[in-house]
DNA sequence: TAGTGGTCTAGACCACACG
DNA sequence: GTGTGGTCTAGACCACTAC
């Protein structure tokens, strides 16, 4: 039978079950790419409804402990992430991995020019003749799992210089051989959660946690250069920075 | 009757319910703050289960979208978040909240001496002799509602000497007023998810995504003076960071 | 007391993986 | 075919909110 924990005389079965099980795979009873029993096995051990059985693992499935594959079973998640820095000079997505020896390939899904919305004009502060602007879509893949969709943003004067280049991708180091010397970056970085969309480029579950990271850099005379932002499964990156006392 | 996007056949009925709820909340269809319609009425007009609604519904907590309270209804979430800006020099929670004119409150809910941990040895860069650390815990909240729980670790000899001043709350401007003068801090950014604990000081749901700020401060002198994590809600922070090009 | 969301059941059918 | 997870139903009871 369910055992209660006595501290929390109240506790939803999905709740107990979904703790008892999470206890065994932090302790590692059950151990990474283990399979779990199947549903109907855990009904019959915690004597529940499968639909009880189901919400405790859905809970697991949330906090990133198991994943589910249908008609296989539920396995615990081997996690492992991969730390990008925020270094000086900034690099791009693939030299900091590379750096690590982490070998990435970036896919341009998209590059062209477009119409730019209100928020975009605002960031790359465009004057107000300035309509359109260059994006670039690029998938970051790391082994055969995407890891990263970074979307860009470039005025057309700069897109038109480059624009061959961002074919085979975008990279600071680029903007600098072409001549904008990189004088600052603002970033910002913070989580979002997945829409179906995004869910299926980073294939991660619906409302899986999402870094983004945020950028724009500006050159010494030109202003900003480029803006864009890059959103990540939150279980697989891990952003870094070290700031020194000027 | 319920509508299939025709663009993907195959959707499961509690999907295309909760996206054209979602898209009717971003929208604005349905403002933040506004009740949506209850369980029961979504199932009349969807003409499904009131489990499907449910699970409709949860996808859409789980993307953060809205929020469900027993016994009102369920809710649109109006979200606003807090920028933490990674400065140079550093500032306390606090202090950089104070300069947003976020009037922000920290309580200590624990500070003691503790065993250390092999990992927490680790980054202090302990000698082998020293077994025991300071370790203060706070719950940082704006208004009522509580935002980060922060965890910092001090070497004894740090801890002995702030002690007085950490009952009071820790800032980096401290260290510096005794003595230790702040020479460089490494940061890690990266995203978890709520366990039951973490979900009762915070006030979040079970697996929803937290932010967690880890760091390290160095002085000239001394090495690794203080270590620590702090942790907030991802829905109601952000960090921020300026690059500059030496 | 009426209305809301929260939990739980038993059972049905489907889609996918594997031998 | 058998076993797995994925979807969905109809209905029950509980806990909380508001009037």
């Amino acid at each position: 039978m369910v055992r209660q924990d006595l501290s929390q005389k109240k506790m939803p079965l999905y709740l107990v079950i979904s703790e008892e099980l999470r206890e065994k795979i932090i302790g590692g009873e059950y151990a990474p790419g283990e399979q779990l029993p199947s549903e109907y096995d855990l009904g019959e051990i915690f004597k529940v409804s499968r639909t009880t059985v189901r919400k405790a693992i859905a809970n697991l499935v949330n906090q990133g402990l198991v994943t589910s594959r249908r008609g296989k079973g539920v396995f615990v998640r081997e996690s492992s992430k991969i730390t990008l820095a925020l270094s000086n000079p900034l690099t791009s997505f693939e030299a900091d991995l590379a750096r690590q020896g982490i070998v990435s390939n970036a896919s341009t899904i998209e590059l062209g020019k477009i119409q730019a919305s209100p928020e975009i004009r605002l960031r790359l502060n465009l004057s107000p003749k300035e309509s359109q602007v260059y994006r670039q879509r690029q998938i970051i893949s790391v082994g055969e799992s995407p890891i990263a969709l970074d979307t860009a943003y470039f005025p057309l004067e700069v897109g038109e210089v480059l624009a061959e280049q961002l074919q085979s991708g975008f990279t600071y180091a680029t903007l600098d051989r072409y001549g904008f010397t990189l004088k600052r970056a603002e970033i910002t970085l913070e989580c979002t959660r997945a829409n179906p969309q995004l869910s299926k480029y980073l294939n991660v579950a619906i409302g899986a946690p999402l870094l983004v990271y945020e950028y724009a850099v500006r050159t010494v005379g030109e202003g900003i250069v480029a803006c864009g932002e890059t959103l990540s499964s939150a279980d697989r990156m891990c952003y870094s920075v070290v700031l020194d006392r000027d």
